[in-house]
DNA sequence: ATGACACCTCTCAGGTGA
């Protein structure tokens, strides 16, 4: 089974590449992040026509997220349980970011969009770190229930865990993404039980998922690796192979972010 | 070996992203 995940940056504005990445890499089941938009307002015929099923989680025009699947997508869930409210105070909302569904032979994978953070000492950040814990304890909470849990927690962590994850530690100095607490936090979900599925084969430095649109970064390699597929230990066992493909962050109209695909022998 | 921000909406300005 090959699954993948991708920040999409607008599902509507991207739909014929998704339907595109599907055919050309011939994707089982693709997690999407920053879909921007309630589910009513896509229009899945493209991918439906295609064989996929979808599941999408979306509030407004901002977050978003969805899992597109053609080898079955049931008892899908919205949203992490315990994570915390935007803004943290009453009258903060739970926002869409996440969605997760079986597929295939009982493998629950996620589809997780996790805060940016903004600035180190703004609401945000405190926020992107109870986050995280909300996430690091259902992979806790689902690896203590069953430790031969088939789980997959993909998407976009905001959070270059390693120094070789951005292209220039001075550039980033005094930002999020790079801090010790996110970093943290990240490894925290690691050591739940939750391996990086990629970096094994496709170690650093210069190995980026994101680069942003202004001042050329993608051309000048200037990226940032913040996408990841963490596996529980049954899911790590069965992959066979991974990449990062950059082709699609070329051209008009690409999304900031470049899809990462894992095959897995399930 | 790639291309000079781009998405959204209470739209021509502001919020968000990282």
């Amino acid at each position: 089974m090959r699954i993948a995940t991708w920040n999409i940056n607008s599902l509507r504005a991207r739909t014929e590449r998704v339907v595109a990445f599907l055919d050309r890499h011939q994707v089982d089941v693709l997690a999407l992040q920053e879909i921007k938009a309630k589910p009513a307002q896509l229009v899945l015929d493209p991918l439906l026509e295609a064989g996929y099923e979808v599941a999408a989680h979306g509030l407004n025009q901002w977050n978003g997220v969805a899992l597109i699947s053609r080898v079955g997508l049931a008892d899908v869930r919205r949203e992490l349980p315990a994570v915390p409210t935007w803004p943290e105070e009453p009258g903060g909302v739970v926002e869409a970011r996440a969605i997760s569904a079986v597929v295939g032979d009982g493998l629950r994978i996620w589809s997780l969009y996790v805060p940016n953070g903004r600035e180190i000492d703004h609401p945000h950040y405190a926020y992107k770190l109870r986050w995280l814990e909300a996430l690091r304890a259902e992979g806790a909470r689902e690896l203590a229930q069953d430790p031969a849990a088939r789980a997959v927690l993909c998407g976009d962590f905001n959070v270059a865990p390693q120094d070789e994850d951005v292209w220039s530690m001075e550039f980033f100095e005094g930002r999020t993404h790079v801090t010790e607490p996110e970093r943290a936090a990240f490894r925290a979900v690691v050591e739940a039980g939750y391996a990086d599925l990629v970096r094994p084969e496709h170690p650093g430095p210069g190995v980026y998922t994101y680069w942003d649109y202004q001042a050329l970064r993608f051309p000048k390699k200037e990226g940032m690796r913040i996408d990841f597929l963490l596996g529980s230990p049954a899911v790590q066992a069965a992959t066979t192979g991974s990449f990062i493909d950059r082709e699609e962050r070329k051209g008009k109209g690409a999304s900031d972010h470049a899809p990462v695909v894992v095959d897995v022998d399930l």
